[in-house]
DNA sequence: CTTGGTGCAAAACGTTTGCAATGGG
DNA sequence: CCCATTGCAAACGTTTTGCACCAAG
């Protein structure tokens, strides 16, 4: 629970530092040098398996599995042992470098906190999913807090449903085929 | 994916019949009788392993992970094996006797589907939860679909964040000491 | 030179599966 | 009587941990 909660003060701290737009902790880590400059400043050494994890996530697209990590940007065997990778997502977590979110049933998705939060949606038929920044939820995030008194977050699991065209499809399939139910 | 889908299907299919008040589907399982009527009208058979999953999870006042169910409610060692204890849960979730949540990082917590869905918010501060009917959620559902085009369902993922007391802990600690990262 | 990080192996965790034995309908 | 269901054991995928070696600072 101490773990835990430094864990949790830490990311809302991060957290409320980027929705409140102030505090250096989030200096645009666009390359490896920026990556390896927080890592330094927070007393993290720089070794070549961590900024393996940094030149794989600035190299993917979207958020990507400790595997995938593992495995290196060429996608062959393990370029670098999984534990080690593990062990360097948490750090990088730790020091706001790297955030993860649970898509789904699968490995947790990391990526590098480039630039601020990010929020997510997720379908649980098609398994697709959409980042937005967090401001595009905050009506629904002031919804929520003035009718349950809970703050949401979605970045560390999203809002999991239907998205518009697995919604559509759903409707269809119900809709059309057994519209009243038959017995 | 077909398995899945047919899965998804079946749930929401349930669902829908749930929220527009129709159907036979959900006859009030209050009891351990009404729910091996259930298990036979379905085509199941009704064995000890069985009754006793049931029996845990009426005397449960919360949802249960299937360990816990397999500990029996003496809570002394396996009482039945876990293995089965997964495969009938699986089994009762198909006939819609049985929903499971996955609150945070743990194990499924399992719960009899008594009187219609339920939807979840839990903290991640303090683990708590809170269970509530999904006309509740309509509000912040519509808002979520106008906006992001996904129809959002907090049955089988929570809406996760803070809850007010942890919310109003996070904001006296950083609204207060906030200023020098803690290392 | 010292401490923190690495690779490897093994374990932990929740969950699923294969199989022979059994008990429900 | 038959076949669905059971218990056991083993495998699964993801993540964590223990430990001896190595290399960053």
């Amino acid at each position: 629970m101490s773990e835990r909660e430094m864990d949790l003060a830490a990311e809302y701290g991060a957290a409320s530092a980027v929705t409140a737009g102030a505090g250096p902790p989030a200096p645009a880590i666009t390359d490896v040098s920026s990556a390896t400059a927080l890592m330094r400043e927070r007393g993290l050494r720089v070794s070549a398996a961590r900024r393996l994890v940094v030149e794989a996530l600035l190299a993917a697209d979207g958020p990507m599995s400790a595997e995938q990590i593992a495995e290196g940007i060429g996608g062959r065997v393990p370029c670098s042992d999984i534990a080690s990778v593990y062990r360097n997502l948490q750090a990088f977590e730790d020091i706001g470098l790297v955030r993860h979110v649970h898509l789904g049933h699968g490995p947790g998705l990391h990526a590098l906190a480039v630039a601020g939060e990010r929020e997510y949606l997720t379908c649980e038929r098609c398994a697709d999913y959409r980042a937005v920044a967090p401001e595009e939820l905050d009506e629904v995030r002031d919804l929520i807090e003035r009718r349950f008194g809970y703050r949401a977050r979605f970045t560390h699991f999203p809002i999991v449903g239907l998205c518009a065209s697995c919604a559509a499809a759903v409707d269809d399939a119900f809709g059309l085929i057994r519209p009243p139910q038959p017995q």
